[in-house]
DNA sequence: GGACCTT
C-alpha cells in the first residue's frame, strides 16, 4: 500500500514512525502508571458520526483515488441549485434528536442566527461572490496541489458537508479553493488573506475532516491533563471567541469537540470544559501558557497548529509566548505536525521568523479583495490634533442625515486606552451613543461593548487596536482612523473591518504632523488601490521618502514569498533551521514520493 | 502604544 498522508500523520501521532525531520526526537505517548502493563484501549473512536452515515473510507481522500474527483459534479456552477435548499439528503435539521445514541446534548450553534436579521441567503453567507470572481491568487513552493472549484469535489465527509450547507456556503472562496486541497494533503502553509475572506473555514474544514478520519486516536490518560489534537491561536480574546463559535458550527454533530480558552474569564469554567473532552483547542497565548504551566493541557498529541493573524502573533510583543508554546513544550516539531499560518499581511521579517515553525511549506497569497482595493473608499483628511473631535462630529452628523432612521455602524480607532475612554465619554456627552473596547476594560465589558455595537444599540464603537484584526462585524459602514497607527499594516487591518466580504465601505483617516512616517506608505497604498490621493499627502510622501518601511512589494497582494527574494544568498542546504524548497519533512517526502502526485498531473 | 496568563 502506498504511504498516504493519513498514515504519516497517524504514525507520527502514535509514535510508531519517526518524524522524518533530521534528528527530530521521538516522543512516545505518555502512559500513566496505573495504566502501564495493560493492553491499550482506544480512548474513543474519533468519528462517532460515522454511526449515522456509514463508515468513512479512511484514506480515500482527494487525489488518492486516482481519478478526477471533480467529475462527480458536472461543472463549477452545478452546485448552486443543489445546495440552495436543504431538501437534498438527510434533511439535516429534522433528524437530529434520534440519531445520537448515548451522546450528551450538543447545543445547536446555528440556533438564533436567523432571528437576528432577515437577509438573503447570499448575504447571510457573508460572501459577495461577484466580488470574488477575478481575484488574483499566487502560490509558491514545490508540488502545489491545484485548487478546487466546489465543495462537492472535496470529500470532506457527510457531516461536514451538511454543516457547510447549514452555513449556507454555496461555493468556496478563493482562499478556501486553494487552502483546502493544500491542507488535505498535509502540507504546511503560509497564507495571506483577510479574515472576512473565509479563512477560518479554510483551515477548519481540513482539521475537522482530518480528525474525523484519523484512526482511533490513542491519547494518553493524564491526571486531569487533556491532549488536544489541534491548536488554533489568535492574538485577542474576541477573535478567539469568534473562531470558536465558527468552528463549533463546522464541527456540529461530527463528534469533534471544540473548546476555547482565554484570559479575563473564570478559569474554572474553562477547565471544566476541557475535562469534558477537547479535540480542537482555540486559545489566546497567555491563558494557554498558564494552562500549560499548570499541566492542565499537553500539546504532545497536536497534529494541527494554526496561527491566525500570524504577523501579529510573531511580532515583538507576542513572539516569546508563541515560541514558548510551539518550541518549548511537548508539541511535535515541524514535520511532525501540520502548521498553517494566516494573516492579511506578511512582512518579510515575519516570514523569516515564521519559517522556523514550518516544514517545506507552500506560500499562498490571495489578492486584497474587499480591503484596500475597490470596495473600500479611502479618504485622508488633514486634521490638527485639537480639531479631531469637532471634525469627527461633523462626519457623524453627515452620515446621520443620509441614513434611513437607523445610524450606520461607525468604528473609530484611537491610539491609547485612555484616549478611547475619553472620546467615548465626550461622544456620549454630545448625544452620540458610543461605547468602547480596549484592554483596560474587563472582559464582560468588552464583550458587552461588542454586542451593543453589533446590534446597533450603540452604533459608534471607539476602539484600540484590540479590534483592528480579524473581528468580523457585519455592516460596519465607516471606519475612522481618529489616530492613525504607526505601521501601515495596522492601517490595512483596521480599514479591513469595513467593506467585508464584498460589501462596500468607507474609511476616513485624520492625518497631521504626527503621522509623517506614514505619509509615503499610505500614499502608495492608496494609489495601488486606485484611491484619490490628496496633493498635500503626495507632497509629504515625497519629503520623507525613505522614512517608513518600504516593503510592500506585493502589488495587489499583501506580501510575496520571501524565499523567492532570498534564493541567491541563502545558506547552502543542510545548515540552517529553515526548510526552503527541497527540505524533506515527513509529509513532503511522502507526498513527493513515488506516484503520489499523479492524480494532479 | 497596543495586545497577550493569574491574584
Amino acid at each position: 500500500m502506498r504511504t498516504s498522508w493519513a498514515d504519516a500523520v497517524d504514525g507520527a501521532a502514535s509514535g510508531s514512525n519517526s518524524y522524518g525531520v533530521g534528528g527530530a526526537s521521538h516522543r512516545p505517548a505518555y502512559v500513566p502508571p496505573h495504566l502501564r502493563n495493560r493492553t491499550p484501549t482506544p480512548e474513543r473512536m474519533a468519528a462517532p458520526s460515522t454511526l449515522n452515515n456509514g463508515p468513512l473510507p479512511v484514506n480515500d481522500r482527494l487525489g488518492n483515488s486516482g481519478q478526477n474527483s471533480g467529475s462527480r459534479w458536472a461543472g463549477p456552477r452545478s452546485d448552486y441549485g443543489k445546495q440552495g435548499n436543504n431538501s437534498g439528503r438527510g434533511g439535516g435539521w429534522g433528524n437530529r434528536g434520534g440519531s445520537w445514541g448515548g451522546r450528551e446534548l450538543e447545543a445547536n450553534p446555528f440556533g438564533n442566527e436567523d432571528v437576528e436579521e432577515i437577509v438573503s441567503d447570499q448575504e447571510s453567507s457573508g460572501i459577495n461572490f461577484d466580488a470574488y470572481e477575478d481575484i488574483p491568487v499566487e502560490t509558491s513552493g514545490v508540488n502545489v496541489p491545484p485548487p478546487v472549484n466546489t465543495f462537492a469535489e472535496i470529500d470532506l465527509g457527510e457531516a461536514l458537508n451538511l454543516n457547510i450547507r447549514r452555513c449556507k456556503y454555496v461555493k468556496p472562496t478563493p482562499v478556501q479553493r486553494y487552502t483546502i486541497p493544500i491542507s488535505l494533503v498535509g502540507r504546511d502553509l503560509m497564507a495571506c488573506a483577510q479574515t472576512g475572506s473565509g479563512k477560518t473555514a479554510a483551515f477548519c474544514f481540513p482539521i475537522i475532516s482530518g480528525i474525523m478520519r484519523g484512526q482511533a486516536v490513542q491519547r494518553p490518560h493524564g491526571f486531569r491533563t487533556v491532549f488536544p489534537l489541534a491548536l488554533i491561536l489568535s492574538p485577542t480574546r474576541e477573535l478567539s471567541c469568534q473562531i470558536h463559535m465558527e468552528t463549533k458550527k463546522f464541527a456540529y454533530q461530527t463528534g469533534v469537540k471544540v473548546v476555547v480558552v482565554y484570559g479575563g474569564a473564570p478559569i474554572n469554567q474553562q477547565l471544566r470544559e476541557l475535562e469534558r473532552g477537547v479535540d480542537i483547542l482555540v486559545a489566546t497565548p497567555g491563558r494557554l501558557v498558564d494552562l500549560l504551566e499548570r499541566a492542565k493541557v499537553s500539546l504532545q498529541m497536536i497534529r494541527y497548529l494554526a496561527l491566525d493573524e500570524a504577523d501579529r502573533m510573531l511580532d515583538m510583543g507576542f513572539e516569546p509566548q508563541i515560541r514558548k508554546i510551539v518550541e518549548q513544550t511537548d508539541m511535535p516539531p515541524p514535520g511532525g505536525r501540520q502548521t498553517m499560518l494566516f494573516s492579511a499581511t506578511f512582512p518579510r521579517e515575519i516570514q523569516r521568523l515564521a519559517s522556523d515553525f514550518l516544514s517545506n511549506y507552500i506560500f499562498l497569497t490571495v489578492g486584497r479583495v474587499g480591503s484596500s482595493t475597490d470596495l473600500i473608499v479611502q479618504r485622508v483628511e488633514f486634521v490638527q490634533e485639537t480639531d479631531k473631535r469637532s471634525h469627527l462630529m461633523d462626519l457623524l452628523h453627515a452620515q446621520k442625515d443620509n441614513g434611513s432612521g437607523r445610524q450606520p455602524l461607525t468604528l473609530v480607532f484611537v491610539e491609547t486606552k485612555k484616549g478611547a475612554d475619553s472620546l467615548e465619554y465626550w461622544l456620549c456627552g454630545n448625544g452620540f451613543p458610543a461605547t468602547t473596547i480596549h484592554g483596560d476594560r474587563t472582559q464582560p465589558e468588552r464583550e458587552l461593548a461588542l454586542r451593543s455595537f453589533k446590534s446597533g444599540k450603540t452604533p459608534i464603537l471607539v476602539a484600540t487596536d484590540v479590534a483592528a484584526r480579524g473581528l468580523d462585524i457585519p455592516h460596519v459602514s465607516h471606519v475612522v482612523n481618529f489616530d492613525l497607527p504607526n505601521d501601515i499594516d495596522d492601517y490595512v487591518h483596521r480599514i479591513g473591518r469595513t467593506g467585508r466580504a464584498g460589501k462596500t465601505g468607507l474609511a476616513t483617516a485624520f492625518f497631521n504632523e504626527n503621522n509623517m512616517s506614514l505619509a509615503k506608505p499610505l500614499a502608495d497604498l492608496m494609489q495601488e488601490a486606485n484611491q484619490e490621493v490628496p496633493q498635500w499627502l503626495t507632497r509629504y510622501a515625497s519629503w520623507g521618502a525613505y522614512g517608513g518601511k518600504n516593503r510592500r512589494s506585493g502589488g495587489r497582494f499583501g506580501s510575496r514569498d520571501f524565499r523567492k527574494e532570498n534564493s541567491f544568498n541563502r545558506p547552502a542546504s543542510g545548515g540552517g533551521s529553515m526548510d526552503y524548497y527541497g527540505g524533506g519533512g515527513a509529509y513532503g517526502g511522502a507526498y513527493a514520493g513515488a506516484g503520489a502526485p499523479s492524480a494532479w498531473d
